[in-house]
DNA sequence: AAATATCTATCGGGCGACCAATATATCTGG
DNA sequence: CCAGATATATTGGTCGCCCGATAGATATTT
């Protein structure tokens, strides 16, 4: 159970970084700062979803459920951004990528891919 | 020749995140803070490397050479947490994977490719 | 031996992902 | 109409990646 957790990138769980020679044996390698827009980007281009849809899917995807505090800044800079557009209904608020964000995730994937070359398979 | 640069995640080119809406259309999507760790790790599964040859290695692929400031923290971190370990000879330093960083890798990959299935391709 | 080049290493700081806690708005059932 | 559930949003703070500048260490060349 321990080490089921350990399999996610948690905050909590990389910050073994500082600690991880204290610990003893333990898996920190990296978390991944930097990649939630990219993520949600990608997450968007293949149908619109909510905040919560969203933040529901990186949980299954990486094992842990961005906080509010997480994934609503990331949604309103990539909107400021206009990468992406809302569509309030009720409730709920729906994302989907305008033009210009299916252009930059499609730059930016081209990075990841090769940068990460190799690394799959 | 902008727009040329403009593939690469720098941390500059990143910046555009919070002028993203000011300076009109552009590709500002996220940076890759947090995988430097992950990627070194890998790099090091595939062949021992001194840091210099890690730095090249990643400005091939991602498209920006990370400093002096960023790489050698970044070992010696990893070199802490006992996931890598260094045979000097002369003046470089080879850096190989431990057992435990061999360990720490495959969980972290086994993440990574739960994390951006279908990303790829 | 001195100069040059290369690799390693540290320092101070900026930036932004990320969290916990909290607040607001909208929908639903009693 | 009020209470609970759900979704959005903000605030204040921590963490650590990452940079630029700088310095030390080692090898090679002159």
């Amino acid at each position: 159970m321990q080490k089921l957790k350990r399999e996610s990138w948690d905050i909590e769980e990389s910050n073994m970084q500082k600690n991880a020679h204290k610990n003893g044996k333990d898996d920190y390698c990296c978390d991944m700062r930097g990649m939630l827009s990219f993520l949600i980007l990608f997450l968007l281009s293949k149908k619109k979803m909510h905040g919560q849809e969203i933040a529901q899917e990186i949980a299954i995807r990486k094992g842990s459920k961005p906080s509010p505090g997480t994934i609503y800044p990331a949604l309103k800079a990539l909107k400021e951004a206009k990468l992406i557009a809302e569509d309030k209904e009720g409730k709920a608020i729906s994302y989907t990528l305008t033009q210009e964000g299916k252009t930059a995730l499609k730059a930016a994937k081209q990075v990841f891919c090769r940068t990460f070359t190799d690394v799959i398979g």
